[in-house]
DNA sequence: TCACAAACCCTTTTT
DNA sequence: GGGTTTGTGA
């Protein structure tokens, strides 16, 4: 393969990352929009063509194990063969690996569980109720994420001063209770994957430098969301002989709550030397407005790399603002634009439906269901994390490994079968005297028990002794049928029609079917382990028909033709607890240049005065971030009701919305407006109650889009 | 022990 | 509003 074939179609910024010598470093500082996944897959691609570098040779990080997926599949379009084994993944996936392929020398066991947050907090939840720890006065929250908080920082619990404050000294006593009892129960959770691949690379020098030696590229995505431990992690690796090249953007740092560090990005100036930075600034996604509207609104950081997004494209369509009197009204706008977009021949795909909380979907899916739009909802709950998957891979780790205490915990009941609190707490005050497992601690027991509960407790254990025979020599998917039917699980929910339990198991088989193993990996604990890690793997086939719905947090690296940012309210976006503190209401503001540069063609921005939030009804002022977005890219639309809503800013010009006038349409025609009085019409588009106008209005010389249904113009 | 109802709690984003 | 815990009767 010649080099034309793979700088083909680059800009001179691109062009010149993907081949960027082998003597240095590389930090590319690529803005929204400006192809730096295409850099990413273009660079393997020449170091494999053009440098001979063995695929193996590169490590190659990404965001989420989606992003890896398709860099995988684009690559081997590109180089026109399949690629597999590949180092590629998230830090955690990768992390995984590493300890799946070492465990002894990371002591562990070869079937450790991966925990996560879900059966964490259980775990910590469970250990302070034994030790009467009192939750009100320590929620348990709180401790998860100090817990979480230490190892992302890469410290750990004997590292730690214990002469803090209170709440400090009775986490860390939770925390000293939690990492006995992972250690005991051969559990990881996600940040022990970080912190322990860390620790077992850098106590095995051996193993160290057969990395360092193997790794002669590490590539990493989104570098401005790396975690403490995950730059000590590069640092590592790095041995000089190698070479790193990360690619981020400081102004989409979205995840410092989660602990990624955007120092990150300068301390990697400093580290990594000798470095070159290079800049991507064209912009090859959206229109003039949403660029130079976003560039304005994120000029508002403090501290930042410096970046100035420009593009080619035309001008566009302003941004919409609308102003809803309450969630219900703002929902009903943005599906009737949907709609007419619809109408007007977009695909709902084109649409997407973005907003700060995940709670924030349910009046959308509300107004789709009545208008009859079909759509999708991402997040919320995973596909993996909903309750009937969780008991069917409860059941799946029982026969793996019948000492699973967690996976016993939650299916000992489930379906119910007689085994009641009391009984299982007895089973597990014998475990822990015994220091035997919940499964060992139930065979022991039960003879001493009541004949109803020992008849029981006999049910369930030999339960899943038929499933372990049964399924001794099934596949994957032959066994997740099998122990479905035998539990009783199908069966408990086949009862069920207003839920899809049902076809979530189905589709629970479809994913097991699917799941090739990758590496030598168990294909029982390699599939357990995925579904711990890879919980976005809810994609759907009908995906491209749907209306998108997400977080803005999840729409990070996505794109759509139309994008609907709603609840652009203080207290909800920018949120309540950013509040008085400026690095946070920095973050959230990139939260919102994330959202804004997702539009191709049109951004739409809305919120309500008056929202029902959390049970409990909120009137809030705009969003700042709405008042730091210059006026002239700007169309704010509102309702023309009798009620008089007092104008948060003078400076603003609202368009009324009027019910439907007789119109004459025709450009150059002459119309008046109520409030920017005469004008000329320059263009339209769409029919009916849809169409639009742009009126070149003589005062002040504006240009407008305006519906024309609800305008209220007169024409002259 | 179970099933249902009432009371009570929380309330960001996710690998 | 909804998930979870607690209380009640069967």
């Amino acid at each position: 393969m010649n080099l034309s074939e793979i700088t083909n179609g680059l800009n001179d910024k691109q062009c010149q990352s993907v081949t960027l010598n082998n003597e240095k470093n590389a930090l590319i500082l690529a803005g929204a929009g400006s192809g730096k996944t295409k850099v990413l897959i273009h660079r393997i691609a020449y170091l494999i063509t053009q440098k001979n570098i063995h695929i193996d040779a590169i490590l190659a990080v990404t965001f989420t194990n989606k992003a890896a997926t398709e860099m995988c599949e684009r690559l081997s379009m590109l180089l026109r063969r399949p690629i597999t084994n590949m180092w590629i993944g998230t830090f955690h996936s990768l992390a995984h690996r590493l300890l799946r392929t070492h465990y002894e020398q990371a002591q562990l066991t070869s079937n450790f569980q991966i925990l996560d947050a879900q059966d964490q907090f259980r775990i910590i939840k469970n250990l302070m109720k034994e030790n009467n720890i009192d939750e009100s006065k320590f929620p348990i929250k709180k401790v998860q994420q100090f817990i979480n908080n230490q190892k992302n920082k890469g410290i750990r619990l004997q590292d730690i001063d214990s002469s803090y404050n209170y709440f400090i000294k009775k986490s860390l006593k939770v925390f000293e209770l939690y990492e006995v009892h992972c250690k005991t129960n051969d559990l990881i959770d996600f940040a022990e994957l970080l912190i322990r691949s860390y620790e077992l690379l850098k106590n095995n020098v051996n193993l160290l430098n057969y990395y360092k030696d193997l790794f002669k590229h590490i590539l990493i995505d989104e570098f401005q969301d790396t975690n403490m431990i995950q730059y000590k992690w590069i640092k590592l690796m790095f041995s000089g002989n190698n070479k790193v090249f990360c690619v981020g953007d400081d102004d989409q740092s979205i995840y410092g709550w989660r602990g990624a560090n955007i120092e990150n990005i300068t301390k990697l100036c400093t580290d990594f030397i000798p470095i070159k930075t290079i800049r991507l600034e064209q912009n090859y996604r959206s229109t003039n407005n949403i660029i130079t509207a976003s560039n304005a609104l994120i000029a508002h950081n403090t501290s930042r790399m410096g970046k100035s997004l420009w593009t080619n494209a035309s001008d566009g369509e302003l941004i919409d603002i609308y102003e809803a009197q309450t969630e219900i009204d703002e929902a009903n706008y943005i599906i009737r634009s949907i709609q007419k977009l619809i109408t007007n021949g977009s695909l709902p795909n084109d649409c997407a439906i973005l907003y700060r909380l995940n709670t924030q979907s349910r009046i959308f899916e509300k107004e789709l269901i009545k208008y009859n739009i079909p759509y999708i909802i991402y997040g919320g709950l995973k596909f993996f994390e909903r309750a009937e998957i969780k008991y069917a891979l409860s059941y799946l780790r029982l026969i793996e490994n019948s000492d699973d205490n967690l996976a016993f915990e939650r299916v000992v009941n489930f379906p119910t079968r007689g085994i009641g609190n009391k009984t299982v707490n007895k089973i597990r005050t014998f475990a822990q005297n015994n220091h035997i497992s919940l499964f060992q601690s139930t065979i022991q027991i039960s003879s001493t028990l009541s004949t109803r509960t020992a008849n029981a407790l006999n049910g369930f254990t030999s339960l899943i002794k038929k499933m372990k025979n049964d399924t001794k020599n099934l596949d994957l998917s032959e066994k997740i049928v099998n122990l479905l039917n035998i539990s009783g699980l199908m069966a408990h929910y086949s009862n069920d029609k207003t839920s899809n339990k049902k076809e979530n198991l189905k589709e629970l088989i479809t994913e097991a079917k699917k799941y090739k193993q990758n590496n030598n990996m168990n294909e029982v604990i390699g599939f357990i382990s995925l579904a711990s890690i890879d919980s976005d793997s809810n994609t759907n086939a009908l995906s491209n028909q749907n209306v998108q719905l997400m977080t803005m947090h999840s729409a990070k690296g996505l794109e759509f033709p139309y994008v609907f940012l709603s609840g652009m309210e203080e207290g909800l976006f920018s949120s309540r607890q950013s509040k008085n503190e400026p690095h946070l209401i920095d973050e959230e503001r990139r939260l919102c240049y994330v959202g804004m540069t997702r539009a191709m063609k049109k951004l739409s921005l809305s919120y309500s005065i008056k929202r029902f939030l959390h049970g409990d009804f909120l009137y809030s002022d705009p969003s700042r971030f709405l008042s730091e977005i210059p006026d002239e890219y700007l169309n704010r639309i509102k309702v023309k009701s009798n009620i008089i809503i007092k104008s948060y800013n003078n400076n603003n010009i609202f368009q009324s919305i009027t019910p439907k006038s007789d119109n004459q349409l025709h450009i150059g025609a002459l119309v008046k407006h109520a409030k920017f009085g005469l004008g000329t019409v320059l263009n339209f588009e769409g029919q009916g109650n849809s169409s639009r106008v742009q009126i070149k209005f003589k005062q002040a010389g504006s240009i407008k889009w305006l519906i024309s249904s609800y305008a209220n113009l007169e024409f002259i």
